[in-house]
This record gives structure tokens, C-alpha cells and sequence, in this order.
DNA sequence: CGCGCCGACTAGCGCGCTCTAGTCCCGAAC
DNA sequence: GTTCGGGACTAGAGCGCGCTAGTCGGCGCG
């Protein structure tokens, strides 16, 4: 493809292979993939002009072939979809934590042409030897069988298999802080909107019920169905906007959805938080943008790399370790999106008022 | 790693291969090598045969050494940084098209402690026949060397290289278009908050000035050294609030920056559009978001991400094609966050209104 | 001196596939 | 009947590596 026909070193515009360093290195192919491996049986000073060698004709392994033959891929597969800035977060970690452990990262994109499916096929036919998966939406059974095909690792998956290593937020304790946080400023009318199907939405869905049952406040619970993005937040806010009477704080599925309340709210002129508190979940790099700064349930990206990369890699090296669970706990971040209650004085009667505010 | 010891099919706990599907079709491997490229010379009943105990062995061809046999890979390396969502939207089509084309797609992203060269050198290590590069910012010479290694297209890169192909919007036109949109709504102090020495900006910034200069402004030009980020919109934004008079007008170097300005103002109290107008580049997924509606220079991020598989794609099937470049026209698209000028009242003293709204 | 040992290095097979150069057989043409 | 052609299929080399089983030479030791 490229005009290099005439080279000295006799590789006509081919790529280098070991063959070709060994010859120009005078020494054997085995010795330059030994000192490619880093693998002793190698003097000092043949060493070096192997990779000197190398260097001069631009010597690159393959990694195809060194897949081939060596049985081992040293590569894991992530799956993530491209738009979720919280999983960009992730891949941010989960890149130096594998090259750490000496292991390489091939990552899959799932988007609206191309399902689970299709990109964790990608990656397993590149012989990825571990998977991690980001969010994962595919049912529980789905997962299990891909857990007897490789060595899967579930972040905040759907759905949680048993054959597959999970890491995950503990969602209940999360949605938990939110409620208490709010019903300590004096809120009474929390409304959630849900993720609807995505990954972690249920588990956040039953713990904002409990967590208001707990309040004493499961009679006034109510869900709105969303989703992670922040056209559900949009259009949620829009029906809230509708009714005769706001609740006074929204708890979002995501920190998108909670952006896309936000906006609304703003257009509106909807005062956040005077006029209603909003709370998102995952303080992923979004969270900052907000004309407001949000509160939200922080979720320790860094630490659920890190822990995923480590599972993977254990189970790929002790092969009698079985799955396991790993709960993080989230943690409340307070920032400028929340507020104790004020009647939203532009929408509320006069009775509503007295009994929302008595 | 998974404990199928007994498998009636002999393949114990092994990836079956093509060996393990032949014997199971009672056919030669060669055949079933046919039937799995869809190449004629399989007969009807025969090519059922092999693919039904492709099927019931969970055969699946395997990448790395389908490579090393047909020294091609049909693999499209993209390069890419996760934290940009205009790439997403780019990523989001360049796979389908791709696949569309017979390529494959893997991606590798940049990050804090991966440079481009890390990114890159993974990507040819897995036999990518061509790389898309999104974003580069790598100098020239560096792009012509790895152009010289393999077939490579760079969409927006910081500098532009002549051995390898180009797709970029007509920065030039988009920044005229952004200044003649705002000097028609009657802006004279229009300040721009460049990228630094992000891809495209220097283009977007001379073209800035240029177009001062057309407006007959060009004494009024000023430039602010920012970055393709949230965090340089805001840190900016400060800058200009510290200052006694405000512009009226702002064009960022892109949305994320836009949002980030948008942001302090909201803040501080000052309104978009009425007391300053913001225009930002890329009309990315971003720009959906802000509390105002951003007026943005749309880049074609379909078009964009199309030409670049096509342009590369091209030149793998034809190597005497030489590289070349693709210039888009971007397009104002006007939203919310511009209008026309008024006193900044609260940050004009009388004198300097009378002079700036005169 | 002979033996064993160890470090440095090499020969060559095999990974799972592609691809070229075949073989074989059947039917049509002469 | 023989030849030819072509469709269906196969044998086997080789892609660029890793790895096992060696060889070779030098050195310490009995």
C-alpha cells in the first residue's frame, strides 16, 4: 500500500516481522521474542541489539499473531455505549488500571445500529479473554450464558446474573440518602423519574418506594417514567409544568435526566432550587454544567474500574474463583440544586398552599 | 476456564475451530472456510450442512487468525477521546457505515494517561488496515509518518498533513457565518474564546479574526485563550465578568466551552441572550442542553463521519489513489442564545452605554 | 580429566485460519 | 468412446508468532 519497494533491509514494503529483525540482529527468531517478551535467556548485549534492530526497521509485534499463537490474548473487551458520560469516566480508569496488570483494552460501542450483541461478538471474536461490560441492558439469562463463554464483568448491569462478577452502586442506600436529604429539608412531595428500563433504574425505582415508605410518605410516592437521557428529563418536566400543582423536588434517574429537568425548569422560570429541588445520580462529568450545580448521588467511577479490571483479571488467573459482587456505597453530594421547600408560589391556590405548606 | 470437560463434540471446554466443524459436517476444513467467507464452490445441501453444525458447536471464526492468513484485516482503527461528544455522534456513524462497506471497527480512546501515540500504536498492533482519526492533535510531520504506515483519514486535525486524507469543516465559512450573524443582530464587541491549541481552532480562530476585520471590527478583535471544555468556558466567562464592561457577544470555540460560559453567566445573573449572546461550534448533542437553546455552527457529523470511511475505504481498495481532502460547509443554526445587543445595565456605567450603544 | 550444570542460543512445530493448486466426477460435445 | 469443462471438494503450505525440546560451550568440582 505503501512505495517503500526498495528497502536495504530487505522488507519490501511488507511490515517487519521477527524473521526480519532476527536476520538483521544476527540471532535467531526465538531469541528476538524472547527479548520482545522480556524473558530471560537473553545476554545483555544481544539484548540490546535486537532492539536496536527492531527500532531501525520499525519492528512492531502483531498482536494477531501473538494472540495465535500464545493462547492468550492479554486483552479485555469493554462495552460501553459512547454517549453516557459516566461510562466515559469509566474507560478513563479502566485503561492504566489494565495496562497496570499487563493486559490490553478493546473496546465496543453499542449504539442505536449496533445492539449488545453485535459488539460483545466484536469482542469476543478479537479473543478478548474478559468482558466488561458497561450498563449492560441484556437480560439476566443472556448474561449468564456469555458468563460460560468468557469471563464477564457487569457494571451497574440491568439485571444481575450469577455466573458473571457484578460491581455495582448499592442503589437502595443511594436513593435512600436522596429521600432523607430532601425529607430533611422539609420536603413532602418527592417525585422520581425513573430509567425506565435501563440498567440500575429498577433498584433505584424500589428504593425511592421504601425509602418513602420508611418516611411515611408512601401514600404521596409517585414515578414518572423517564429514562437516562436528558430528553426523558425534558419531557418529564414539561408533564410536571402541566399539572395544576409542582411537587417540590424531582429526583432524576440519571444526572442527563436531571439536566434535562433542569432546563425546563430554567425556560420556564422555575426557580432551582426556590421553587423546586432537584437531585440527579451518578455525578458524572455532566454535573458540573448545570446553570445550578446539582446534587447528586455520587458514584465512585475510579473505584468501580478499578474493582472490574481487578475481578476480570483475578478470575482469568484462578479459573476455581467464582463470581462475585461488589457493592459500593454512593455517597450524597450536596451542591446548589436543592433547597428546603417554598411554596411555588406562581402555581399553587391559595388552598393547596395552606396545606402543602402548613 | 469454564468446566465443559465432556462434550459429546470433542471439543473439551475448547473454542471449537473450523477443524472441530469440518469433522462435524464431514467435510474438509478448506470447505467450511468457503462457506464461512460466503465464496462460491459450496454446494446448497452442503453449505446447510456446515453452517447447522457451525451453529450446534457455537463456532465462531476466529479474528486474529483469519487475519494472519489473509494479510487483511477489513478493520477500521478509529482513535477517539470519550469525553467528547461530538465523537460520539461521529463513532455512532462511522460504524454502520462500515459495516455497510465489509469493515470492522475498533476503537481506541485517548485518556489523561493515554497519549495519541499509545492509542495509535494499539490500533496497528491489531492489523487495522486504516486509521480514522478523530480529532488528532499531533503535528503534521507526525501524521505523514504514520500516513506512510498505513492509510489514515483525520476528521478536524489540528494540523493538516498532505499524506493523509482530510475531513474537516470549512472552519473559515462557520466563523464568518457566526460573525455576520451577530454584527447583523448589531454587535460590535464580539470577543472570541479560542480552543488553544485544540484541533481546529486555529483555524476557527484567524477566521475570527479575519472576519472582524471584513466588519471593519478588526481594532475591536479580541482573542481569549481558552480550551474545548466546560471548565475554560467558565474560567473565562470569570475573566470577562472581572472586567467593567462586558461584550455583547461571545462565539466559543465549541459547544462544550459555549455550555461552560452559559453556565457562570446564568450565575451571575447575567441573561443570555438579552444582556450578552453566546454562539457556539460543533452543535453537538451538548448543545440541546442548556438552559437556553445554544446558537451553534452545525459540523455535519453524519456527513463528516461518512466521508471519512468512504475516503479511506477508497484508498485501501485503490492504492494509487492519493490522499485528499474534504471540506464541509458548516450552517448557523440560529436558537436562543443570540439577539440583538442592549445595555449590560447593571455592568454598564452611563458613559461607557452611551459609547457601546451608540 | 570427566562429569554435570547453567546460561545463551536455535530448530521446528503448531495456533486457526486463507488460499493456491490441485483431484474427482459428471455431463455435454465431438 | 473419448475429451473437455466445470462444479464440488481437498491437500497442504504458510501467515507471524510462542514455546518446547533441544544444542553448544564454558566453568566449577570431585
Amino acid at each position: 500500500m505503501i512505495d517503500d519497494s526498495t528497502r536495504p533491509d530487505g522488507t519490501n514494503g511488507r511490515r517487519p516481522t521477527m524473521a526480519d529483525v532476527a536476520r538483521a540482529a544476527g540471532v535467531s527468531r526465538a531469541l528476538v521474542s524472547l527479548v520482545f517478551r522480556n524473558k530471560p535467556g537473553a545476554g545483555e548485549e544481544t539484548r540490546q541489539r535486537v532492539l536496536q534492530a527492531a527500532d531501525r526497521l520499525g519492528y512492531q509485534p502483531d498482536t494477531a499473531a501473538r494472540m495465535l499463537a500464545s493462547h492468550r490474548s492479554r486483552t479485555l473487551g469493554v462495552m460501553l455505549t459512547v454517549h453516557q458520560p459516566f461510562q466515559a469516566d469509566l474507560v478513563e480508569v479502566i485503561y492504566p488500571e489494565a495496562e497496570r496488570l499487563g493486559y490490553e483494552v478493546l473496546l465496543s460501542a453499542t449504539a442505536p445500529s449496533r445492539d449488545e450483541r453485535k459488539a460483545v461478538e466484536a469482542l469476543l471474536s478479537h479473543r478478548c479473554e474478559a468482558l466488561i461490560l458497561l450498563g449492560p441492558r441484556a437480560e439476566a439469562d443472556l448474561l449468564d450464558e456469555l458468563g460460560r463463554r468468557a469471563v464477564v464483568t457487569a457494571i451497574n448491569a440491568r439485571e444481575e446474573a450469577t455466573r458473571i462478577d457484578n460491581v455495582r452502586t448499592a442503589d437502595e442506600a443511594g436513593m435512600r440518602q436522596a429521600v432523607d436529604h430532601l425529607v430533611d429539608l422539609g420536603h413532602r412531595e418527592l417525585v422520581h423519574v425513573d430509567g425506565g428500563d435501563e440498567p440500575g433504574s429498577a433498584g433505584r425505582r424500589e428504593a425511592y418506594l421504601r425509602a418513602m415508605d420508611a418516611h411515611g410518605l408512601g401514600s404521596r410516592a409517585r414515578v414518572l417514567p423517564g429514562a437516562h437521557t436528558e430528553q426523558a428529563g425534558q419531557d418529564s418536566a414539561r408533564r410536571l409544568l402541566d399539572e395544576a400543582v409542582l411537587p417540590t423536588a424531582v429526583l432524576a434517574g440519571n444526572d442527563r435526566c436531571a439536566l434535562g429537568l433542569l432546563r425546563v425548569f430554567a425556560l420556564a422560570g422555575v426557580d432551582v432550587p426556590e421553587a423546586i429541588s432537584i437531585v440527579g445520580y451518578d455525578d458524572s462529568h455532566v454535573s458540573h454544567l448545570a446553570p445550578v450545580a446539582l446534587t447528586t448521588i455520587r458514584q465512585d467511577a475510579e473505584q468501580m474500574a478499578r474493582h472490574a479490571v481487578r475481578l476480570a483479571v483475578e478470575r482469568l488467573e484462578d479459573a476455581s474463583r467464582n463470581p462475585q459482587e461488589v457493592v459500593l456505597d454512593p455517597r450524597l453530594v450536596s451542591r446548589g440544586s436543592t433547597a428546603p421547600p417554598r411554596c411555588a408560589l406562581k402555581t399553587c391556590s391559595s388552598t393547596q398552599r395552606a396545606w402543602r405548606c402548613g
